[in-house]
Order: C-alpha cells, then sequence, then structure tokens
DNA sequence: CAAGATTGAACCCTCAATCTTA
DNA sequence: TAAGATTGAGGGTTCAATCTTG
C-alpha cells in the first residue's frame, strides 16, 4: 500500500471519474435551470408548468388523464396533484372527473393555451443557444445511448 | 408552408433535438437522484450534505470559511446559509466567527467526520454503478468539452 | 380490497430585505 | 458604504396517511 494515500484507494473515485461526474452534476443542474429561467422570464411558466402544458396539448390535444399525465411525466402522483393545484390556481388548466371509472381528467384553458404558445418558441431557443449548439452528432448518440442505460424503469 | 404542420416549423424543436433533450433531462434529473438516494439511505446525509463535508475536508481539512465554501459548491450566500443552519441543528458541523475581518468560518464536527467516512465509498460505488459504467472513454471525453461550454462564469 | 387522487407536514431553494461590522 | 451573512416568505418536492369510488 502506498503512503502518498490517507485514504482506502479503492473506495474512492478517481481525478477522472471525479472530473465526469462533475461535468454530469454541471450539466443536469445549470442547463436545466438556464433553460427554465428562460422560460419563466418570459413567460411566467416554470419548466414544470412548461412540462405539464406541453404534454397536455402534445399527448392529448388539450385533455388527458391525469394518470397518463403522470406517467409522461415521470412525477409521483403527490407531486403532480400538489404541482395541478397550484396551476389550476392560475386557470391555467381544469380538472373534471371522469365521467366513467375512477380517475380525473385535466384539461388546458385558454390562458394556458396563451401561455404554452409564447413558451414554446422560447424553448426551443434557449434548448439550443444553452445546450445543443455544443454537441455534435456523435456526441449526440452517445448521450442517447447513454441515457437509454439508465433506470429500466422509466 | 406545408399543411401537415400546424406550427410553425422554424420555432421548435426536431423530433431529433427533443429526443437529445429529454436524454439530457434525464441523466441530469435520475442520476443525480439515484445517487443522492444511496447516499441517503446509507448515511442520512443528502446529496448536498455530502458535497459540503467533502469539501470542508478535501479543500479545508476539516474547516472552511464560508464564503470559500459557498464559491466551491456554486451555491448562492442563502442557500448554504439556510443549509448551514440546519446542518448545525444536526451537529454535522459548526459556525465560528473569523477572528480577523467579516466572516465566518465552518468547521466539521465529529459526527460529520464519521458520516461523511462512511458515504465517500457509498458514493463512489453508486456514481459507477449508475453512470460512469454506461460512459466509454471517448463518450466522457464528449461530456467534459461539453461541461466545458455551459455557463462561463460557474 | 385496490386504484386513483388528495392532503399536511417537513424539508429544500430562491428572492428580496435586513442585519452586522470593517 | 460595501462585504459577508442571516432571515422570512413563497413556491416546489417527498413521504406517509387519508379519502373516495369501483
Amino acid at each position: 500500500m502506498s503512503s502518498k494515500s490517507n485514504r482506502s484507494i479503492d473506495d474512492l473515485l478517481s481525478p477522472r471519474e471525479h472530473e465526469l461526474w462533475r461535468a454530469i452534476k454541471k450539466l443536469g443542474e445549470f442547463a436545466l435551470s438556464a433553460v427554465g429561467n428562460e422560460i419563466e422570464a418570459a413567460t411566467g411558466l416554470s419548466g414544470a408548468d412548461f412540462g405539464v402544458l406541453s404534454r397536455l396539448e402534445d399527448l392529448g390535444g388539450g385533455r388527458l388523464g391525469q394518470k397518463e399525465l403522470a406517467l409522461s411525466l415521470g412525477w409521483d402522483k403527490s407531486r403532480l396533484s400538489h404541482h395541478l393545484t397550484r396551476m389550476e390556481g392560475r386557470r391555467l388548466l381544469r380538472r373534471d372527473p371522469l365521467t366513467s371509472g375512477r380517475g380525473m381528467t385535466i384539461g388546458i384553458l385558454s390562458s394556458g393555451r396563451r401561455a404554452i404558445a409564447v413558451a414554446r418558441p422560447v424553448h426551443a431557443i434557449a434548448v439550443r443557444k444553452h445546450i445543443l449548439q455544443f454537441i455534435s452528432p456523435a456526441e449526440g448518440q452517445a448521450l442517447l445511448v447513454l441515457a437509454g442505460h439508465l433506470n429500466p424503469a422509466v
């Protein structure tokens, strides 16, 4: 055992591993908030609000079951319920009980339509500006493969 | 203009761009929480607690100025102050006023030493298991370059 | 009972205002 | 005044407990 180290050498990350881990944390923390902040400044929608409203439009044409919404966002039911309560209070959407069976259906309202229409191009431009412009096609492919390996369940 | 699209085609992300953006969000959100959850389950420390304590040890041998700590974490002073208050309450560290000049100095306490000692190998193993094992050397290099482009200021 | 959803408490983060001391 | 830090309010997230309906 080398006297240069005061730690168990097998347990810890190498400098290279540590550097990579920090790069990934930076990507996750900074890039996400940069895009979210641009959307919020332009429209008052948070990044999470944007995710909710865009799924309502893209997956359901403006209306979606709450369970499906939760699944497509990867959110747990409690988080979604709290978030919908806040968005409902801002008149971005409404909840209605499902006529047949249990459950709720979520419908986008006109102010939600307006907000998401403004937010979409802001979102696209911000994602390109903060992230995509730095990724080559090969690097993008690597990222897709990497993401595919993460958490089989989500 | 094509009749197939009901949106302004220049404003929105292509399917490929959208896929990439979702992969990056997944990487940022899932990978971080997976590692944090393992540390928390094993030691009671959150990922943020781990960052604070490991910097105290690695950068200051157990004691660091609050300003330096904030800088090295990339946190704003308010967030750090709130977090230190909680960690101080759990006897993981203590605050002392700087003898000369303004400011505070943060010192790790014995229970903080014990917790971080347990957490380090858990952290290293979790990072490898959830992330690093899926990244080839070339992909890692691409990630480092990408992270280097993000936010010149941090 | 089980699926779907809600609630409340505890914790975390951000912002703006404030406090303290050089 | 300015640097360093604290505080309180408000929104966001998680967990466990609960409600409601088939």
